[in-house]
DNA sequence: TGTATGGTTACTCAG
DNA sequence: CTGAGTCCACCATACA
C-alpha cells in the first residue's frame, strides 16, 4: 500500500530533517534536565526512556507463555493461555487491531516519545561502516584484563526498558558502544552508552528470550520471544518483520560466528531448530533434551560444535555435522543436580562453563573437556529476578562474571578455580542478572537488572 | 507424560 | 525512608 513515487523519497528526507530538528531541541531540553537531576543523589540512573504518554506498561496484557498449544487443541493463532481458564474452550481473546501478527512498523512499535530518526539513520550508517571496514574487524579481541581496573562510572547507568530485563547484547562494533536489551513485556530498548537518550520499542508481547545482531550488518537484529515469534528488525525498512512463528515458546536464539544464513533456536520442550533464512524454512529439528533448552552456544574455533544447557539438569556438546538419521548424539553430557541455566564456551574454545541452580559453576577443560572444576556459588534467584545463574566469560579464558544477590558482580577465576573478587559500586542499586561483554572493548561489561537498568563497567 | 501446586523473594512507587 | 503490592518466572514435587 506504500505509495512509491520519486517524490516519496524527497518527502521522507524533508520529514527526516524536520524530525531531526525536533530531536535536537528535545536533546537540549533533555540534557538540561539531566544536569539538574544530577544534583540529587544518583539513586538510579538519571538516563531513561520517556514513554509516549498514551502507552503505559502497567496496563499490559498478562505475559503469555506458549506451552504446546497444539496438543491442547487451541488454535495456533490464539493469544494463548489466559490465566486460569485453561482448555480447548478458551475463547480467542481478541485485542484491538494493534496486534498485527505480521510485520510491524518501527513507528508503531515505538514507545519512547522522542524521535528515533537519527537513531535509525545511525544504525544504517553503522551498517555501512561495517561493510567498509569488515576486514579490519574480522577477529574479536582476545586480551587479558586487570580486574582492579574495572569500575562503574555513574554516567554509564541507564534505565533502558521498564520491568525485568531478560536479554542484553552489545552491538558487535569497534566504533560504537551501543547495547540492546529485551524485557518480559516484549520491549526492546537501545542505548548508546553514556548518552542520555534511550530508544524503546515493543515488537513483542511476551518475554524476549534472545537478541541477535547480525555482525556484518548492524541494522538487522533478530529477536526471539516466549510467544514463539521470531522477528527481524530492519532499520533500513523501518520494520520489525515476522520471520517465523512457532506453536511453542522460543527460549534461546543463537548463531555461529561467520554463519549468516541459519538461525538456531531453542524451541519448546528440549527442541533445537535450525531455521534457514534463504528458503524460509526449518532446516532441522531435533529434540535434544527432556526439558527446555536455556542456552545455545557455539565453539568459535569449531563452529559446527554447539553446547546446549537445559532445565533437565544437563549440558551437552554436539557436532551438528553428524546426524544419525534424524537423531543427533551428544559428544559429551555434563550433569548437574538441578536445572542448568547456561553452558558457554570460553573465548579460546578450549573450556566450557556451566551454571546451574544446584548452586555450582563448573568449568570443563582438557582435550575432551574431561577435566572438571566445580565452584560453589549461590545461584538462587527468586520469583522477581531473572535467573542470573549464567556465568559469562570475559575477553579471554581467565575470568567468568556472574550475578551476586548482594548487588555485585562475582568474578570467578578459571585458572585458580575459585571466586576471586566481587565488583561492587555504590551506584549499583539493583542486582545484575544478565551480562554481556563488548567484543571489541576489553573491560566493557554490561550488567542488566530486573528493574530495567543497565550498568556498564569499563576498564580505567 | 502431563498438570496442578507450592516456594522462592527484589523492585517500584505511593505516602 | 518505609511498607504495601507486585503477581503469572521458574523449578521441584506430588499425583493422576
Amino acid at each position: 500500500m506504500a505509495p512509491q513515487k520519486l517524490t516519496d523519497y524527497e518527502r521522507k528526507r524533508l520529514e527526516n530533517i524536520r524530525r531531526n530538528d525536533e530531536m535536537m531541541a528535545a536533546l537540549k531540553l533533555h540534557s538540561k534536565a539531566t544536569q539538574l537531576s544530577n544534583f540529587k543523589r544518583p539513586r538510579v540512573g538519571t538516563k531513561s526512556y520517556n514513554m509516549k504518554s498514551e502507552k503505559k506498561p502497567k496496563t499490559e496484557t498478562p505475559i503469555v507463555i506458549r506451552r504446546s498449544l497444539r496438543t491442547r487443541g487451541i488454535p495456533p493463532d490464539s493469544k494463548g493461555l489466559d490465566g486460569d481458564s485453561v482448555g480447548p474452550t478458551t475463547p480467542r481473546k481478541t485485542e484491538p487491531s494493534v496486534v498485527s501478527l505480521g510485520r510491524i512498523s518501527m513507528a508503531d512499535a515505538r514507545e519512547s516519545d522522542h524521535s528515533d530518526s537519527f537513531f535509525v539513520e545511525s544504525l544504517m550508517g553503522m551498517a555501512q561502516l561495517k561493510a567498509q571496514y569488515a576486514s579490519v574487524e574480522k577477529g574479536k579481541v582476545e586480551a587479558s584484563l586487570g580486574l582492579e581496573a574495572l569500575y562503574l562510572d555513574p554516567e554509564n547507568i541507564a534505565r533502558v526498558v521498564p520491568g525485568r530485563i531478560t536479554s542484553a547484547r552489545f552491538f558487535p562494533s569497534s566504533s560504537v558502544k551501543m547495547i540492546a536489551v529485551g524485557n518480559t513485556f516484549g520491549n526492546v530498548g537501545f542505548w548508546n552508552v553514556g548518552q542520555s537518550e534511550v530508544h524503546l520499542y515493543r515488537p513483542h508481547r511476551a518475554p524476549i528470550s534472545g537478541i541477535l545482531i547480525q555482525p556484518h550488518c548492524l541494522s538487522k537484529i533478530y529477536t526471539s520471544c516466549y510467544d514463539g515469534i521470531l522477528r527481524l528488525m530492519d532499520a533500513e525498512k523501518e520494520i520489525f518483520d515476522l520471520v517465523f512463528e512457532s506453536d511453542e515458546s522460543i527460549f534461546a536464539l543463537s548463531q555461529p560466528t561467520n554463519e549468516t544464513n541459519c538461525l538456531y533456536l531453542a524451541e519448546g520442550s528440549g527442541g533445537l531448530t535450525i531455521w534457514d533464512n534463504r528458503i524460509g524454512k526449518r532446516m532441522s529439528h531435533w529434540v535434544l533434551h527432556e526439558s527446555r533448552i536455556n542456552t545455545i552456544d557455539f565453539n568459535c574455533k569449531n563452529p559446527h560444535i554447539a553446547a546446549t544447557s537445559s532445565t533437565d539438569g544437563t549440558a551437552c556438546t554436539w557436532d551438528l555435522r553428524y546426524t544419525d538419521g534424524d537423531k543427533l548424539t551428544a559428544l559429551r553430557t555434563f550433569t548437574h543436580k538441578r536445572s542448568v541455566q547456561s553452558a558457554y564456551f570460553s573465548p579460546s574454545g578450549c573450556s566450557l562453563a556451566t551454571t546451574s541452580l544446584d548452586n555450582t559453576i563448573a568449568i570443563y577443560s582438557g582435550v575432551n573437556m574431561e577435566d572438571a572444576a566445580v565452584i560453589n556459588h549461590n545461584n538462587q534467584t527468586g520469583r522477581w529476578l531473572s535467573t542470573f545463574s549464567r556465568a559469562k566469560w570475559g575477553w579471554d579464558d581467565s575470568y567468568l562474571f556472574v550475578g551476586n544477590l548482594k548487588r555485585g558482580v562475582d568474578v570467578v577465576s578459571a585458572v585458580q578455580r575459585k571466586m576471586v573478587m566481587t565488583l561492587e559500586s555504590q551506584h549499583m542499586s539493583a542486582i545484575p542478572c544478565r551480562f554481556d561483554t563488548h567484543s571489541y572493548e576489553v573491560g566493557m561489561l554490561a550488567g542488566a537488572t530486573s528493574g530495567g537498568q543497565v550498568y556498564i563497567w569499563t576498564s580505567r
